[in-house]
DNA sequence: GGTGAGCTTCTTTAC
DNA sequence: GAAGCTCACC
């Protein structure tokens, strides 16, 4: 399949920086791996000087394999396709000394982080006082102010709070030798501005990038592109303001804009041609996306088939929408042949996944779950991470809690309170104190044995880590820690313990397949990783939110919980971000390339009682000729469905009612 | 002083 | 409908 002309405008312009704005659908991965083949084939640049950045490393790794297929006979040795956190990972890595931070050095997450502003903040503060706080410092660190600026800007009571907290934050995180999400965008950027031979030593480095998703970059991405790829722009970005839906985390779609100012030769190919929806379905998102004002509207078409209708199940409950659904999907499989991986359902909350996957699992429908509490939430995981984080980096405090208490050793948190106490004292981690004897001695007797037992596997699990592989390491502390142990006496039955052992060895095996680098190193790219990242769902139904959705497509596509204070989500509305939400609802119509199935529930439970629901006012913004209603009243119940899955719906009603 | 049982909280989205 | 907190127990 040959470009289209303005797809070929935008792989070919190379001499000035170029926007491409790409409508849902328009090929522009196609655009990126054609332009990365057209950059190293026709400009003779070495594929080591050019960097594609994406917003996941699902999208990352994909591109890769698209580059790579496209790539064939064409020297593709070290081409950088990656995350822009993933990127200043990379260069942290490299330049740490010049961060402050030292090898090593962990990376926290969401939840390190929530912990340590908690512990900053006045005790018995409100959680929503505290998501506050998290969110004001979270914004400032994405729009790349340091403490003191956002404090000088700070016009509220909380914003100066947030301030505060947040220059305090950034101490502990430096006693941590830690950084958090946000730093690994805010501290290259900082270090570019300050030093020129660095700027000089990366602009080399990188001669051109590729940045994909990029109406969902904040002020640091900007800014780190504007320095990376420095005054001779040699960038291209593909966006749409259209699927822009990160704002709440810092993303500003005014970057788009942006680009035209501080780049007057900025060149603008828009791409409008959709290869993915059939056309009712594209005419349904143009008709919704509508609702939006727009600076410059764009009008997608597609030389695809009409194809059917959209069709909108209204259900009784969350439990009877589930069950349509996979009734559906099974109806789809049997009588259209249809692969399972060809099917998507899409909601807005993690939560949503729960009846969906018990309905599924009842057709016995394989099915794969994307982010939400997958893998690297489980328990297990996340402790094992938690000793090799504490095992290559001794000041990593977050770390070192969680270990200590995995599994339970009599080291609770009076004593770990102490601990802390003195660790501040002798400005020391709670590692590096927990290892000194005046330390020990402060503590009660059982306190210290115990911690001290603590410290002793420790110590031999750093000494073992040179002498053996991440993978290894991972097994072995396993085991070592007594975490086996301890799992086994937890689980009742054997099937559970196995399955949980397995989420060890899984993530062994993912060092393994990871390759080189330190423990340390590997755990720090992790960290990176969401849960969709990191598995290959193979031939399954796929279950994710919307957020996950953008950038995927498929035949038959599940929207559902059309909730009016679901999607669009009710902070939202309150909030005034009403048009985000519908560009989440335009991205989720967007993926379905045959079929687009909508649902709602009439009642929800909450709070215990039943409530009425609202159906979702995008459905009102949608075509009524496009739209087939399923369900409003009994009889119109889908037939067919109840034909294919009649005994499975049986077996279903029954253990809803066993609930 | 650690741990588990039972009660109250508010429930987006994610690198 | 689960995570966080307090309280009683070991």
């Amino acid at each position: 399949m040959s470009l289209n002309p303005a797809q070929r405008a935008a792989v070919e312009h190379c001499d000035s920086p170029l926007l491409v704005l790409a409508g849902a659908g328009s090929g522009k991965t196609r655009v990126i791996t054609e332009k990365i083949r057209h950059l190293i084939a026709v400009r003779h640049l070495s594929a080591a000087k050019i960097a594609a950045i994406t917003f996941t490393n699902k999208a990352a790794r994909e591109m890769r394999e698209r580059a790579e297929k496209l790539l064939r006979g064409v020297d593709s040795e070290g081409l950088t396709v990656c995350t822009f956190h993933s990127l200043g990972l990379k260069f942290l890595q490299i330049e740490h000394a010049a961060a402050g931070l030292r090898r090593g050095f962990s990376i926290f997450d969401t939840d390190d982080s929530a912990s340590v502003v908690k512990d900053l903040m006045p005790r018995g503060s409100n959680a929503q006082a505290l998501a506050a706080v998290r969110a004001l410092m979270s914004r400032a660190k994405a729009d790349g102010l340091s403490p003191e600026q956002a404090a000088e800007r700070a016009q509220s009571p909380r914003e100066r709070e947030a301030a505060d907290v947040y220059g305090q934050y950034q101490k502990r995180l430096a006693a941590f030798n830690a950084v958090d999400f946000d730093d690994l965008i805010r501290l290259p950027v900082a270090l570019l501005e300050a030093h020129e031979s660095l700027r000089e030593a990366w602009r080399e480095r990188l001669r051109y990038l590729l940045v994909d998703e990029y109406q969902d970059t904040n002020g640091t991405q900007y800014a780190l592109l504007k320095l990376l790829a420095g005054p001779r722009g040699a960038f291209t970005c593909v966006g749409d303001d259209d699927q822009s839906i990160y704002a709440w985390r810092g993303a500003d779609p005014e970057n788009l804009h942006r680009l035209g100012t501080d780049y007057p030769n900025l060149r603008v190919i828009t791409l409008e041609q959709n290869y993915r929806c059939a056309r009712r379905i594209l005419r349904a998102a143009n008709t919704v996306i509508a609702h939006n004002p727009h600076l410059h509207p764009k009008q997608l078409w597609s030389e695809h088939a009409e194809g059917e209708s959209i069709r909108v199940f209204e259900c009784s409950d969350h439990e009877h929408e589930a069950e349509r659904v996979a009734s559906e999907i099974q109806f789809l499989a049997q009588k259209h042949k249809t692969a399972w991986n060809e099917c998507a359902v899409l909601f807005r909350g993690n939560h949503q996944s729960r009846p969906l996957e018990k309905a599924l699992q009842l057709l016995r429908i394989p099915y794969h779950l994307s982010g939400g509490t997958a893998f690297l939430e489980r328990a297990e995981v996340k402790d094992v991470l938690a000793w090799l984080r504490v095992i290559a980096n001794p000041d990593d405090d977050a770390a070192f809690l969680r270990a200590v208490a995995a599994p339970k050793r009599e080291v609770g948190s009076t004593t770990l309170a102490r601990l802390g106490e003195m660790a501040n004292q002798f400005h020391l981690s709670l590692a590096r104190a927990a290892e000194r004897t005046d330390v020990l001695g402060n503590l009660p007797a059982r306190s210290a044995n115990a911690l001290d037992g603590f410290m002793r596997v420790l110590a031999t699990l750093r000494r073992a880590a040179h002498a053996m592989s991440a993978a290894d390491l991972c097994r072995k502390l396993f085991q070592d820690s007594g975490q086996a142990a301890a799992l086994r006496a937890e689980c009742r039955d054997e099937a559970l313990f196995e399955r949980r052992c397995g989420n060890v060895e899984e993530l062994a095996q993912w060092f393994d397949a990871a390759g080189k680098g330190s423990a340390g190193e590997l755990v720090a790219q992790l960290a990176l990783l969401t849960a969709a990242d990191r598995d290959s769902p193979g031939n399954a139904v796929r279950l994710m939110t919307l957020h996950a959705a953008k950038g995927l497509e498929f035949a038959h596509v599940f929207i559902v919980g059309l909730e009016d204070g679901l999607l669009p989500h009710e902070s939202s509305i309150e909030e005034g971000r009403i048009e985000e939400e519908r560009r989440l609802f335009y991205v989720g119509i967007t993926r379905a390339k045959t079929l687009l199935h909508l649902s709602y529930p009439r009642r929800v439970k909450r709070f215990g009682e039943v409530v009425k629901v609202t159906p979702s006012r995008f459905l009102d913004e949608l075509p009524a000729a496009e739209l087939h209603v399923v369900g409003r009243d009994a009889a119109q119940d889908s037939e067919r469905s109840r034909e294919h899955a009649g005994a499975a719906i049986a077996r279903l009603r029954a253990l809803f009612a066993e609930d």
